[in-house]
DNA sequence: GGAACAGATGTAATAATATTACATTCTTTT
DNA sequence: AAAAGAATGTAATATTATTACATCTGTTCC
């Protein structure tokens, strides 16, 4: 039962310079190194942004240059990663993007549901779907076992896919700050979908968001204030 | 089978000058016209007020003029209303409330559990659970038929207090903005708290926010696209 | 009654997040 | 090689939210 964890204290830094431009970044081949990486990203970053690239072709989609660094670095952050954040991160050597390269990308990244939007943050996080599709098959060349039909559907319920839905689940401390996705159990989404189609709701995209305090956090506060 | 309907559009518009001061408004007795309502609220709105100072004062809050004419004008407006609605709603007479004003009151009332914010939006609407107790005595004076601790937990599962948990579900519609809370079922709360406690997580709130299409959307635009 | 305290409000400035509109460049298609 | 569509660059601005500090109000305690 391992979730993953997204330990909070946001704003991680990274380092350096600028990628090439608009053409779409081949996957597979030679692990990305050749297209341009100046964020410094690591080997299994660069593993998932190649599964990433492949995701989104396969639904008509180009992870460009651009997008993929956005991507990498909140692949990369520790933490939910918000918009000014990464445009600050992307202020690197000649390049000085402005707001809306980032939320483009960003939006992009949203519908083919590569990373998810923390509304109570608004900050973003990876789906944590791309890393189950890399265990899979971590060389990025098939990006799921199960691919029938264009678009995946993970075991958490939110597909990769445009047409699909959009769904996930998470767990905020207050405490630390540490964010954890729910994507080990269909239960709330199912029981969403029948809720939905009880009341005759078309579903296109879901978020649960709960905050409290997480295994660890609650042990301490309770180890604080007992006696 | 039926639920609160709130039906978008934004920006609803109310009336005239300024309440009276920093004093607790009273509730119960003579239906609080007499502490000045200067934005034109219905004698339903009245009596929501009226009912939710009572949940207040019980909580030991004070439902002061400024936080009634906020929750007035959440209770009035037939859509989510943003904070900066809401200040220029208050822009009335002689008063000019500058956000944190507004920001405020807003975060009263949703410590009271008396308005809940949609994270989706940026908006808050009034929490249901007002009017259920409103139903069940429109008077005011008793808040809760099954009220015993000082906090009331309502049938939509969350509470009426500053101790609870805080916790709502909407059903967002992109085609004509209505937003309804899910109200009339535990399941979808009951289904988090399991999920936390599996996982040791304290939940102390939760959203669960679902966007697609109402049910008169849904068949308007399948009327529009078929054949 | 009046001092002291806590809670609530007023006010100005500014921070953080997000979007609009339009020009330019790249890719793919024809 | 031209046309069309997608992606990006750029400047300005809109929207939402907070900080910091002064003032006022109501309550408590003597």
């Amino acid at each position: 039962m391992n979730m993953p964890r997204i330990p909070h204290p946001a704003r991680s830094r990274n380092q350096t310079s600028a990628a090439t431009d608009n053409a779409p970044v081949q996957a597979g081949h030679d692990s990305a190194v050749q297209a341009g990486d100046p964020y410094g990203f690591s080997e299994h970053t660069r593993g998932l942004l190649d599964c990433a690239a492949t995701l989104c072709s396969r639904q008509g989609g180009r992870m460009t240059a651009q997008r993929r660094d956005v991507l990498g670095l909140i692949l990369q952050a520790d933490a939910p990663v918000g918009a000014y954040d990464l445009l600050e991160q992307l202020r690197v050597s000649d390049r000085r993007p402005a707001p809306p390269t980032v939320y483009r990308a960003l939006d992009f990244l949203l519908e083919h549901g590569l990373i998810h939007r923390i509304e109570r943050l608004s900050a973003f996080v990876p789906c944590t779907h791309l890393s189950h599709e890399d265990e899979a098959d971590p060389s990025g060349a098939s990006a799921s076992s199960s691919a029938r039909s264009g678009h995946v559907v993970s075991a958490c319920g939110h597909e990769h896919g445009a047409c699909g839905v959009h769904a996930a689940q998470f767990l905020i401390c207050r405490a630390c700050g540490g964010v954890t996705e729910i994507a080990d159990t269909p239960r709330i989404l199912d029981m969403l979908r029948t809720v939905c189609r009880e009341k005759a709701f078309t579903m296109q995209s879901a978020s649960v968001e709960v905050e409290g305090l997480c295994v660890t956090c609650t042990g301490q506060q309770e180890a604080g204030t007992e006696r």
